[in-house]
RNA sequence: GGAGAGAUGGCAGAGCGGUUGAAUGCACUGGUCUUGAAAACCAGCAUACGUUAAUAGCGUAUCCAGGGUUCGAAUCCCUGUCUCUCCGCCA
């Protein structure tokens, strides 16, 4: 949620910003109803007070022994009266929330102006691709040489979009999730969390999953809601808490499958695991300061850069424009990773920082020690990094002629002092 | 799955349907006292929204959540959620 304050001291220039988001928002119908708003509160909670006055002094006349029919009368039609009020109020409140829910985060000023991916940036890049001296085969065609990768027993299991993983597969698919939150942990200064995959309605909302996406996630028979990432339930552990300033920043991280119902985007993606119903990722998570969320998505974005430097795997840093940027974002940086078979970087990680957008909505606050009032603290979420695409990059950039793939250095003692994966 | 108990401020814990935003204790903050500390004593101590230049006043809301009864609800009724105890089942 954006602050009510800038939607009211600066509507056009909220809404010019909106726009360049790809959100029209409509400010003669906004005014309309914040004036009517104004109104309707300031008579309710006038005619409230009167009411309140009155029952009042009916207990005191009733303890004094006095008559109390007068004022049974004064109040007798004040209830319809209140009621009304009330239900308009809630109606105008519930139009305004309908706004305010369904409205995305503000772009922050670094953040390039553009329709959509077409005009992201590029920051920088890392590594020089492999020059290979025979044809490079994808990861599906790798996998199923090695027979590690298994799309066909997945889609009887469950249907499209799922992988099963077998072998020397899943257990790099393993070793890359746990070297991961390893350097997250020990080096980088999160601490690891194992948290609920299904979450209820209200955190999917405090994220900004819901309202809006609903369509994107699963539910469940009891209305409970599969994770998309462990975004949701890390950054909703601080929603309705007020923090201790000397606690920020609060740093996690966690190791989570993730499901997404990836509705519209039939046909994208469709050969391998690139786009998944169900894939891993290992998720950062900062609760910071307002003054220190720059650079601390700085500082984040590296920490993932950091796994792919490790992997030794050459990759891209571009910057979202405010057209492709999610829904909560300020400012967003993806991470893509080069894969040799498909001669492109693809995604593999996004970084943001939602600044006060998803504390607003869960009310995550913190106090400082010379400021009163409470104040809403900012969220960052980043992927560190997508275990699923990140094997895929790790076999295709680690293949030799004859369909083997080395292991990359760091993730040998995860694999039993493997080096070379053809067992299957 | 069956039976029962409960949910009140940071914590503990009162609260006959009326002047209760809510006793009391602890914690916390400031002060007095003290060489310093402790103890004792005094004072303060919620949040959101609205109005407003105001983080001043004033108003409204909040005792798990949502409905209801009533002139008036922390207190009565209904529904939901969560917690605890016992039985059953179970990784």
């Amino acid at each position: 949620m954006l602050d009510p304050q800038l939607l009211r001291a600066e509507l056009q220039n909220t809404a010019d910003k909106l726009a360049q988001r790809g959100y029209p928002l409509d400010t003669v119908q906004w005014e309309q109803l914040e004036v009517s708003r104004k109104n309707i509160q300031i008579e309710t909670e006038a005619l409230q007070s009167q009411r309140t006055k009155i029952s009042k002094s009916i207990g005191q006349a009733k303890a004094k022994g006095e008559d109390i029919q007068p004022l049974l009368d004064q109040v007798a039609n004040m209830g319809e009266k209140l009621e009304q009020s009330k239900d308009l109020l809630k109606s105008t409140l519930a139009k305004m929330e309908e706004v305010t829910l369904y409205t995305p985060n503000l772009a922050d000023d670094s953040v390039p102006v553009g329709v959509d991916e077409d005009d992201n940036v590029k920051v920088s890049t890392w590594g020089e691709p492999k020059v290979f001296d025979f044809k490079v085969k994808d990861h599906v065609e790798l996998g199923d040489i090695k027979q590690g990768l298994d799309a066909e027993s997945a889609a009887n299991l469950s249907g499209s979009r799922f992988t099963l993983l077998s072998g020397e597969m899943a257990q790099l698919h393993r070793a890359l999730a746990q070297f991961m939150l390893d350097k997250h942990t020990r080096e980088h200064g999160y601490k690891e969390y194992y948290v609920p995959y299904m979450v209820n309605a209200e955190t999917m909302q405090g994220s900004g999953q819901l309202p809006k996406f609903s369509d994107d996630a699963f539910i469940t028979e009891d209305d409970r809601y599969l994770i998309p990432t462990a975004e949701v339930p890390l950054t909703n552990l601080v929603a309705d808490t007020i923090i201790d300033e000397s606690d920020l920043p609060i740093k996690m991280t966690a190791h989570t499958p993730c499901f997404r119902r990836e509705a519209g985007s039939y046909g994208k993606d469709t050969k391998g695991m690139i786009r998944q119903h169900q894939f891993d990722k290992v998720e950062m998570v900062q609760i910071v300061h307002p003054e220190h969320s720059s650079e601390a998505l700085e500082e984040m974005t590296s920490h993932a850069e950091a796994i792919l430097q490790a992997l030794e795997l050459p990759y891209r840093k571009i910057i979202l424009c405010t057209g492709d940027m999610g829904f909560s974002a300020s400012k967003t940086y993806d991470l893509e990773v080069w894969l040799p078979a498909q001669d492109t970087y693809r995604e593999i990680s996004s970084c943001s920082n939602c600044t006060d957008f998803q504390a607003r909505r869960m009310q995550a606050r913190f106090r400082a020690t010379n400021v009163k009032k409470p104040q809403l603290v900012h969220t960052l979420n980043g992927s560190g990094l997508a275990v699923g695409r990140t094997l895929i990059a790790v076999m295709e950039n680690y293949q030799n002629d004859d369909g083997s793939i080395s292991v990359p250095k760091v993730l040998q003692t995860y694999m039993g002092g493997k080096t070379l994966l053809n067992q299957g």
